[in-house]
DNA sequence: CACGAGTGGTTTCAAATTGAAACTGCTTGA
DNA sequence: TCAAGCAGTTTCAATTTGAAACCACTCGTG
């Protein structure tokens, strides 16, 4: 899943409204043998779901499913260290934004009590 | 960088305190030319370090660089959804525990009040 | 209602990448 | 001292990728 290149920026687009294949390769230009592949793997693993399109056609479009749309948090985390580390001075980037009032919207890796931790604050534990 | 099935893996062993050569080889189970390929990316990338080796053996040792760290939340992210999904039933599994109290790590979305959101809730804005 | 453009693919084939295995030279511990 | 381990590199076959051509269906326009 995570295993190449493109299936993280298909979720990605997903994420921002992308639903359809034409749309997609336009976005993301890679072939259009290859998103075939990865929209039939996604969908095979329950990432996506291919139904009729919404407004009206007679194509279809790809959407999240719920297990697909728990992707959100992995999403935000790369698209948020991307915009701090992927790009170089003056390069066009973006921003993701609460719909009210428009705040950047903030990733948090908390303890339970809710309290912000780095990676030193946890281990692994191997649970059988 | 997200681009390969391997280094993200690798950034996750890092996490894990896995720092020589030879146990990410193990660990992973990869080529060792894969492997020393992808160390060398992501050295190049900034992501690692390679240094010598804290237990005073004459090897050295492959370390996570700041812009290496702030990778936590994604592999959190990852780590968390696939916990969820991506094993069926009674397979091992692991579970990121807070060191104080070894209660699990939990990640979250929110907006800029540190409430939590989902991605109906937020939207790109393309920033120039 | 014909037709040109767009959609959503599949097929084909060359080029790039991967992975397994063998090989190398250095280090370590017994 | 010497066998085993470490940290790779080289070689080569097999898999994957990507570009391009091709195809059938659908849509909007005149």
């Amino acid at each position: 899943m995570i295993g190449d290149r493109w299936s993280l920026l298909i979720i990605r687009d997903a994420f921002d409204g992308i639903r359809r294949f034409s749309e997609l390769q336009r976005n993301l230009g890679l072939a259009k043998n290859i998103l075939a592949s990865r929209l039939r793997e996604l969908v095979a693993q329950g990432i996506l779901t291919m139904g009729p399109a919404t407004d009206g056609s007679a194509y279809h479009e790809y959407t999240l499913t719920a297990k697909g749309r728990e992707l959100f948090a992995v999403i935000v985390a790369l698209r948020t260290w991307g915009e701090t580390h992927l790009f170089e001075g003056d390069e066009p980037r973006s921003a993701l934004l609460d719909v009210k009032n428009e705040l950047p919207v903030r990733l948090q890796v908390t303890n339970a009590a809710g309290e912000p931790i780095s990676s030193d604050d946890a281990f692994v534990r191997k649970v059988s």
